[in-house]
DNA sequence: AAAATACATCGTAATATTGCGATAGCGAAA
DNA sequence: TTTCGCTATCGCAATATTACGATGTATTTT
């Protein structure tokens, strides 16, 4: 045991789970947030941003790459991460889509 | 180490980040979709519904309460869940927030 | 009162995440 | 070419999460 039982649930409810999954550490919040802000690309001045350390920093974002959230390119020795604004817009509409039509009123307890 | 180091971050990156962790979970997903679908209070048939153990099931309804996003009380024998509303919005808002102001054009990579 | 039902919690095992030092790989600069 | 800076990855330790059986605590039923 331990391991999450995906199968047990809909190819949407993993989906959702595995995109707050994406957000759910500070850090990776902190660079979408300093990626959004920068708009232009951003390199390795994230480590020194965070005050975490280099291989901690690249592992969140590596988890960001796998999400599809941010892309990352190679630019001369260092490499430059933004905001993949096409899944960006997908993880919007979902959680809108999930956090819409409840009838806010009727909390029966 | 291990732990996650929220004191790096500011409060409000430390929030989304635990609001997303709330909802990292396809079995929790799945729990919320079920309360705002049937609207009304709905208990323990949660466990038929989900196919998990009573034992965990019950531990993410914890972890959903705890949140605050879900609000339970005690119905004779049973146990009534529902969404809190005011939370709920909450969520939706801070989510909204995060995702709203990102110039979809710009992709620089 | 005894048995049954509905949940919560404890204890534990399996697995996942977080964090970092060390190291490897790659392009740039000297 | 050697050295340096930047980033990715490996390996490990600490901690967190997920899952479940067993057990405890109410309430309801018999």
């Amino acid at each position: 045991m331990g391991a999450t039982k995906t199968d047990l649930f809909t190819k949407q409810q993993n989906e959702i789970a595995a995109m707050a999954k994406a957000l759910a550490h500070p850090a990776r919040i902190a660079i979408l947030q300093y990626l959004v802000k920068k708009n232009a690309c951003v390199c390795g001045d994230l480590v020194e941003e965070l005050g975490l350390a280099q291989a901690t920093t690249s592992q969140h974002l590596k988890e960001l790459k796998i999400a599809g959230i941010i892309q990352g390119s190679i630019e001369g020795a260092s490499v430059c991460y933004c905001i993949n604004p096409k899944v960006w817009k997908q993880y919007k509409e979902l959680f809108n889509t999930f956090f819409k039509d409840v009838d806010l009123q009727a909390s029966c307890c």
